[in-house]
DNA sequence: TGCGGCTTAATTGTATACAATCTAGAATTC
DNA sequence: GAATTCTAGATTGTATACAATTAAGCCGCA
């Protein structure tokens, strides 16, 4: 009578899902910059032991979303304003051509996709939850890059975005975000119409804009608890 | 009277060292592309536990340089014809400008290295050394990344430079290596020159030129151990 | 009161142990 | 003889245990 006795435990990999669920914390700003991720902790939460949790934790320091000093443990990653100009100049390298080249493939199905993640970033606004909404904002990106059917530039590109959404937490000055979902749409338009020099125009237009909205005069890294900032005398 | 006692036994991270080493093996074609990489195997020759193994394992794998498939384990990297020509056009994106940047902020010491990495690989080749001397190439193009000063960008260039030792494993059809020497020559007396115009016109032909060595044409997977190909029914 | 060293607790790094899964070979059947 | 199922060995996934390092608190002392 049990064809399928139970969900299943583990369908999949504990790690995965674990860096999948802090990486969502980190981009929906849950997690601030410099926040100590002790592995027993995190352990306990998801209730898988320390090793399935250092290796989650790695992963993510690959990408840059958290940071490991040795013996000292795992942080939430902190750019600096010389890694948030440098994530923001690589975009601007990236994206307007694979905007372009999304222009020049995307299937009508695709434009439904990217119709949908705007649509879904104006209900999360309108809900308030401006994490998820800028989480959203990110896979619009990631998604075009997805269209634009450039594997290795894509990966490159997701990553961008997640370190982004650090920077966006550390150094946004803007009050509203709303000033992007013009600049979403009027892609969407170009792609949709296939057109590449006006997509890859856009994309850039985009990503200078973001990048005004931007503060980066040096700050002092704000941990969240204090006591790093006090007891550290230079960097 | 013991100052420094010991060379000491772990001054840093096992983890790193396993990881470098396998890199190497691999960047020098000691590894050929699906070779299995036992836990156990790699523990006993470095004398660390399968915990580090694991580890060293999983860093590369986030460079794509090797490849874990759960539960079955991790292999060498074998890059498809796709993903070699990703790899390649990602390359032509990045470094051209990656080498202007490095044209107008060259210091002279700079240049000394990049003339000292020259020497080294011809060297290598006349003693026979192949492997050493496409990684020695390898470390030519990551050193111009890092003269460029953009962190960000540097890293995704070694990545692409990384996996395209793995390409060149198995698409290179060109019997000498040699070519590249003068394309190198070249471009560090325009970097020396401070000439960005020609530096990045000499790099793009540069990566043209090695594009073009390559013979991208679908070949089956040529497993070390052809079991797998055997029993392997599509792709 | 403030600084410095020492002791202890907490946390991370590594190794080992156990459980789950896969691979290979042998026995069995057609 | 070929194919298939079953069993035993080997390999990976995860958890736990121990070692090493760091961080915190306490005491003493100037």
């Amino acid at each position: 009578m049990q064809a399928q006795p139970i969900p299943k435990a583990k369908p999949q990999d504990a790690t995965q899902k674990v860096a999948d669920a802090l990486a969502l914390a980190i981009h929906e700003h849950r997690l601030a910059p410099s926040t100590k991720l002790g592995e027993d902790e995190i352990g306990e939460i998801y209730n898988v032991s320390r090793t399935v949790v250092r290796a989650a934790l790695q992963s993510l320091a690959h990408v840059q979303l958290v940071e490991i000093q040795r013996n000292k443990g795992a942080f939430v990653a902190s750019p600096t304003p010389r890694e948030a100009r440098e994530v923001f100049e690589a975009r601007a390298l990236l994206e307007p051509r694979t905007a372009r080249s999304a222009a020049s493939r995307a299937t009508p199905r695709d434009i439904e996709i990217l119709k949908d993640h705007i649509a879904q970033e104006h209900l999360a606004l309108d809900a308030g939850d401006n994490g998820r909404a800028l989480n959203l904002s990110g896979r619009f990106h990631i998604e075009i890059a997805r269209i634009a059917d450039q594997d290795t530039i894509s990966q490159f590109i997701e990553t961008l975005i997640a370190r982004s959404s650090l920077v966006i937490a550390l150094y946004w000055r803007r009050e509203s975000a709303l000033c992007e979902s013009h600049a979403h749409h009027a892609l969407v338009q170009s792609i949709a119409d296939g057109d590449e020099q006006n997509a890859e125009e856009l994309m850039h237009s985009h990503l200078v804009d973001l990048n005004s909205a931007l503060d980066l005069r040096d700050r002092p890294v704000q941990a969240q608890n204090l006591r790093e900032l006090l007891q550290t005398r230079d960097q």
